[in-house]
DNA sequence: TTATTTAGTAAAGCATGATTGACTACTATG
DNA sequence: CATAGTAGTCAATCATGCTTTACTAAATAA
């Protein structure tokens, strides 16, 4: 049989090592935040919230719509992780039926501990890497993600 | 508040956008899949499978090994591939017990679009970094893949 | 002030991708 | 040849993350 062009690609597509990239990062990143946190109990689904809580504090409705999923699955997952203390909840003094979700950044040890733990797989890739070419793939992979970004709004 | 470490980190971290990145690319594959294949039954766990079926055919408990999930799991999804044309099964000579797996890639001609709109997205990279630039981040992402697999392995 | 919208919660139900256990059929080992 | 192991399927069950529906309370607009 005669290799087809798809067949061909395999080994060097782009696109197939970003994808594996993730999942390993994703699955190193759950394993050392287990680990650092001391909560067994942490789920992907938890970790997957991260990227949309900001630094400011965040409304559940806000994450929910960053997301694209309801606001009763994120407030479920949101009390979760509360009740591992990695974050916690203020109401917003500006309107009283928003709680605002922080990262708990000051918490214990564990906790402490389980937020390095997820910056040091960044330190990997730099000392992998090295910092000239982290920043480089960084600009690059950057790139990507806003174009694929950009076009979904059309 | 002061900004802790973590919080300073978060909008340069290159784990995070590989994370994004993979997910994007999936995303935009299963749209472009479903739609080139004419088959909005396709789901992201039959893409899913894809990596794991080498071009000389592979068994099903040979993926169902390699993804490490149960072979009854993969079992089903290959059968739901079959029937949307995209694989076909062909019995091993040598093992008639054993059904090797096989991209249908000389199938009709929606399923070969469908398999050239998986590819595209690598045109679509290409074309956004320049040869160059694609070439050395695939490099460089391949050697992070392989570290994260090597160390996966003790 | 009344009506409408918005933030969040609670509970029921659903889709899905997985596991487990039981089975058939074939291969390999003694 | 007998026995153990392997490839695959089928069915039941489970965990999970999601939606839908229904609700409370607060903000906003008429």
């Amino acid at each position: 049989m005669k290799k087809s062009d798809f067949e061909k690609q395999k080994g060097a597509s782009l696109a197939h090592q970003l994808i594996k990239a993730g999942r390993l990062i994703n699955e190193r990143g759950l394993a050392a935040a287990r680990d650092a946190f001391h909560l067994p109990e942490l789920k992907q689904s938890h970790l997957d919230l991260f990227p949309y809580i900001d630094f400011e504090g965040t409304g559940i409705s806000e994450m929910a719509k960053r997301k694209g999923v309801s606001k009763q699955s994120v407030s479920k997952l949101v009390q979760e992780m509360v009740h591992m203390n990695i974050l916690f909840l203020k109401i917003d003094l500006k309107d009283s039926r928003s709680k605002r979700v922080f990262f708990n950044t000051s918490g214990s040890f564990a906790i402490q501990k389980g937020f390095a733990a997820l910056m040091s797989i960044d330190h990997m890739l730099i000392d992998h890497l090295g910092e000239k070419s982290y920043m480089l793939v960084l600009r690059e992979v950057s790139a990507l993600v806003e174009m694929f970004q950009s076009e979904n709004q059309n």
